[in-house]
DNA sequence: AAATAAATTTAGAATAATTCTAAAAAGAGT
DNA sequence: ACTCTTTTTAGAATTATTCTAAATTTATTT
């Protein structure tokens, strides 16, 4: 693992929201200013092909990378918004109804997200 | 509804497989040779806000549309392909676990499909 | 049916996200 | 130190999608 992609590692890990790759770079740009975009892309698909990190992505939205620990997501309809919520976990239920492997699952779950609520009530005032 | 809108959701729903905008447009371009890309990405857009057709992301390609009848996804993780499977219905499961409201879910499992699995063992040869 | 208004379509430009390219730099192995 | 491999860099290229403003179509009013 060279710095860069340790330290992407390290910044998706941590960061309590769901980074899009351009965020990614703004974070690593602190710690490193000289490195450019395109070692954020490469790395960002090092570490996801290598299974390290989650990439989701989220129709008409840049996708966003993410821990890898069990967990699914809330997606806002409106703004794209991920939060993290943790339901059963379905592995066990998809390995009796699946017949062949698989490698994980992804469940979205869709709503209005509490900030686009409010802009909508604001609205009808 | 005009007529390009009622073709195009026509198109999304009887197709076999996944059409991304840019195989709607040719495929409604074979109907109305003069129809424009904005067309179609315009009526996807609105048949998607008004719930008449599925809009699946996948991580790395670009957006598929897809009728709204119940099912999941199987995602090849080399080659993004979408196949269709429809397992257990999670929303009772969802309505227990969830206290708001959601609108659907959308449920992907990762998988590496036949084509590639082919392609992977060819090239061990 | 003519006039007006509203909605839709068009072509092309613009934007956004991501990948590609080829040269430069960094790291590893003899 | 020298060679080989990998990674990074900057910028161009590509892809998917949206925006724009004019033209066309459709609906509404007179």
């Amino acid at each position: 693992m060279t710095k860069y992609e340790k330290q992407i590692y390290e910044i998706v890990n941590t960061s309590e929201s769901h980074l899009t790759a351009e965020q990614v770079f703004w974070k690593l740009k602190q710690i490193y200013p000289s490195v450019s975009q395109a070692t954020v892309y490469n790395n960002l698909n090092k570490l996801y092909a290598a299974g390290l990190i989650r990439r989701v992505s989220v129709e008409g939205f840049p996708d966003r990378y993410d821990c890898i620990a069990r967990h699914d997501h809330f997606v806002c309809r409106k703004c794209g918004r991920l939060t993290d919520i943790c339901l059963e976990d379905l592995t066990p239920s998809l390995k009796k109804q699946i017949d062949g492997e698989f490698f994980s699952y992804d469940l979205k779950i869709f709503h209005i997200c509490t900030e686009c609520r409010k802009k909508e009530s604001e609205t009808e005032k």
